[in-house]
DNA sequence: GTTTCATTTCAAATTTAATTGAAACTATAG
DNA sequence: CTATAGTTTCAATTAAATTTGAAATGAAAC
């Protein structure tokens, strides 16, 4: 007869799963080796406010210097209202803030969002 | 009267803004700066696949051992299909990848996902 | 004050992603 | 071959993110 694998009691694994799986301390080992619920979950929006090419396209611009919407507008060709939601999600990843200068926004990177663009960057092939 | 600022000629903008945009070669310059639309989409993919804490988890799991989904289910303590749903999604973004073995299907990080998990991880503050 | 330009905000519509549970697939044991 | 455990796939639902366009805000010129 067959053992369960992952039923109530142990579990029957292959071989070499079963082997590192122990050195890792088993189910109890690995649980405990994770960061908490809310780390991952701030990590995630770090990493969703990133997932949009638009995003990424604005974050670039920023690289090189600050910018008002009007420009960042015309680079990415986008709508006044489009453009004003990407940027407020960025801003609350914190990954650009602004001031104000008379009639405009003058945004700019904050020192984390500096960084979060070398990323994956490195990651490409093409 | 007032020049316009984006409109369909020239533009008026805060001095501060006007000197470095200049100095970035405008808005082609800037333009001409930024990275493929390609190239900014596979980014965001990227990071999209790791923009779940489920997923992040499953990833986090996987550098201590390789792992079946089996195991998998029992530490982020999901359903079998929401758990095949998000390592299918990991393994299309290349960040897993798996061998058979048996009954069972071992999961592993590739060497890009080993690596994305470094990323925004040490931006953490707390 | 009023007007104008730059910009944001809001609510509705659209698109995309995630969850669910049942059915299908795959490999092994008997 | 048949039965079973492990796992994936599919279609339907639910939830979340994005887009859109009209209306609102805010700062400066007049």
């Amino acid at each position: 007869m067959r053992k369960k694998c992952c039923g109530e009691g142990e579990m029957n694994l292959p071989d070499d799963v079963a082997g590192s799986l122990r050195a890792c301390g088993g189910l109890e080992g690995l649980r405990s080796a994770l960061s908490s619920e809310g780390s991952r979950r701030k990590v995630a929006a770090q990493h969703a406010a990133l997932s949009d090419p638009i995003r990424l396209s604005l974050l670039e611009s920023l690289q090189y210097c600050d910018l008002c919407p009007c420009v960042l507008r015309e680079v990415a060709g986008l709508t006044n209202s489009k453009l004003s939601y990407h940027l407020k999600l960025l801003e609350e990843a914190e990954l650009l803030t602004w001031r104000q200068s008379g009639n405009w926004r003058i945004y700019s990177l904050t020192p984390v969002g500096r960084i979060s663009l070398i990323g994956l960057r490195r990651l490409e092939k093409d």
